[in-house]
DNA sequence: AAGCTGACTATGG
DNA sequence: GCCATAGCCAGCT
């Protein structure tokens, strides 16, 4: 597992119920800015990781579900989403901003 | 081994 | 304000 890949799933896994992040602020923070995708990619190959990976708290900068449909259903990353208290429309997180986590805030 | 792909984002028309 | 284009780079075929 490259380091990569280990340092988003930490940073994902202190992510806190309720909140949450884009994968570009993720990239960002890892000092990969432009490298979203990988964030990305990564949250796809997380199921391989041997620990939780909240992947249903990373969504795009718009806040919207966008990787839904790689969850077991397509409805599983909303629901879990709601059950931590985010409202989801038409798969966007409402009130985005006011949810949203910065690791290199959070974090330092 | 060389190319394609993608759970993104910023930019320009 | 929506559509097209272009960087991004690790894994998969």
């Amino acid at each position: 597992m490259s380091d990569f890949f280990s340092k988003v799933y930490e940073v994902v896994q202190q992510i806190p119920p309720g909140r949450v992040t884009s994968y570009g602020a993720i990239a960002s923070y890892l000092g990969t800015a432009g490298s979203a995708r990988m964030v990305g990619w990564a949250m796809n190959a997380s199921h391989s990781y041997p620990e939780f990976v909240p992947a249903h708290r990373v969504v795009n900068r718009n806040g919207l579900l966008t990787g839904k449909y790689h969850f077991d259903t397509p409805d599983a990353m909303k629901e879990l989403l709601e059950n931590e208290g985010v409202k989801i429309k038409e798969d966007q997180i409402i009130h985005f901003k006011k949810h949203f986590w910065d690791p290199a805030k959070e974090l330092g």
